[in-house]
DNA sequence: TGCGACACATAATC
DNA sequence: GGATTATGTGTCGC
């Protein structure tokens, strides 16, 4: 038995049976051993994060099955986040409504704009103070770390956009895949259109797939291949058809200027007193992309049957399937069987995912330096070698993003750093 | 100057 | 309804 690190307390045997299954879908994706052209980035992704990783509390063998652990810790995380919420709006202070609805105006609001003195802006959300009161102090007031309200959409993503064509197996059908998702907190938006988020707080997205006129029925009477770009030495050698065994689902940032491949962190629940890792890879399959509410419920449950009910709709349960249509695992042909775990995703759920404080952050000048976030759709094929590795099918990205750093600057209204404007209460 | 670490405070959750 | 948890951010000191 693997130990777990302070997570575990909080989770059920539920919990822990189904990040076992979990991780070992990881496990088996981070195992990835050789990547190739543009899949450099996990390559050093998964490596960078390896050695990064401040809290190696466990007792981990090797590199990677540390990096299995991190996976398997940060699912436990997952499951602990399961639903239920509704829109607080209702029962929110009356004062709160208000800024809200203002804030709503400018698409998503400011919400946790941070503001100098902390206690009183409490006391004013918490009760003496009229709702006039409130919406002028709205600007400097910060969102309470748990508050609700800290979950805001983001913005939209572009269109999916093609970097392998993926083909069906059996009639060589041009499959168009579809990338969907959404930020579901730690972005907002300025008043001139920009997005900003800040480096120290943390932000969640929820991404998924589909293939176009494919339900899931047909998804599974198929298999797919791809073609992957063979190169000798850095030498462009043309393209070798290959099979695709799985798909899977993976985040990443850029950034406007340098290439900083490895500018993203999780955490878990316990923060600094838990590990760190990069983001996982999500082996999925086609799911619809849950709302902004449901999102929303699914953080910070401990509650098992929530856990459950939350599972179910962030992943796929395999064996289930086979139980329900009647197979016999052992006897599936389909890509199903390829999919290493049991816990496979529909839906990718990124939580407490940070910029890592190794980025440069600086945005004095208007256009400086921006972030996007990538969300990458990866066939996942096994080379030559009988080497898994991804190869990148077709990826969405954010609009430029503007990742506000630490500086006290960007804690005060006051002193609008050209951003802020969405914060003043009128 | 920016960052790691620690600390405080408070809504969500159970 | 009290205890615990998660997390925005204030702060210290390198």
């Amino acid at each position: 038995m693997m130990t777990m690190s302070s997570d575990e307390t909080a989770l059920s045997p539920d919990d822990a049976a189904a990040a076992v299954a979990v991780a070992a879908a990881n496990s088996a994706v981070n195992s990835i051993p050789s990547l190739k052209e543009d899949d450099h980035q996990l390559h050093s992704f998964v490596n960078h994060h390896q050695t990064q990783n401040h809290h190696q509390n466990q007792n981990a063998l090797h590199q990677q099955q540390q990096h299995f652990l991190q996976q398997h810790q940060q699912h436990q995380q997952h499951q602990q986040h399961q639903q239920q919420h509704q829109q607080n709006q209702q029962r929110m202070p009356q004062a709160q409504q208000q800024q809200q609805h203002h804030q709503q105006q400018h698409q998503q609001h400011p919400g946790h704009v941070p503001g100098i003195g902390t206690n009183h802006q409490y006391d004013l959300l918490t009760g003496t103070a009229t709702p006039e009161a409130d919406l002028l102090e709205s600007g400097s007031r910060k969102v309470a770390p748990r508050s609700s309200d800290l979950f805001k959409v983001g913005p939209p993503f572009s269109e999916t956009r093609h970097h392998q064509d993926i083909y069906c197996k059996s009639n060589d059908l041009d499959v168009n895949p579809i990338l969907e998702a959404r930020i579901d907190r730690g972005f907002e938006t300025g008043e001139n259109g920009t997005w900003i988020g800040y480096k120290r707080n943390y932000f969640t997205l929820v991404a998924a797939f589909s293939l176009e006129n494919f339900d899931f029925d047909r998804f599974i009477q198929n298999k797919f291949y791809t073609f992957e770009k063979a190169s000798r030495n850095g030498q462009s050698v043309g393209e070798n058809k290959v099979e695709i065994n799985y798909f899977a689902i993976r985040l990443v940032a850029k950034c406007s200027d340098d290439d900083v491949s490895i500018s993203l962190i999780q955490h878990t629940a316990k923060r600094d007193k838990g590990p760190q890792f990069p983001p996982p890879i999500y082996p999925a399959v086609p799911g619809e992309m849950p709302d902004h509410e449901t999102v929303k419920a699914s953080c910070n449950k401990r509650n098992g049957s929530k856990i459950e009910n939350m599972n179910k709709i962030f992943y796929f349960d395999r064996s289930d399937y086979y139980h329900t249509v009647n197979l016999d695992s052992m006897k599936d042909d389909t890509i199903l069987k390829n999919y290493p775990s049991d816990s496979i995703s529909r839906i990718a759920r990124f939580e407490r995912i940070q910029f890592t404080s190794s980025i440069r952050v600086k945005q004095t000048s208007a256009n400086s330096r921006y972030f996007t976030l990538h969300v990458e759709l990866l066939g996942i094929v096994e080379d030559e070698d009988l080497q898994i590795q991804p190869i990148l099918l077709s990826s969405i990205e954010t609009p430029p993003l503007i990742v506000r750093g630490r500086s006290p600057s960007n804690y005060h209204k006051e002193r609008t750093s050209g951003y802020r404007g969405h914060l003043q209460g009128h």
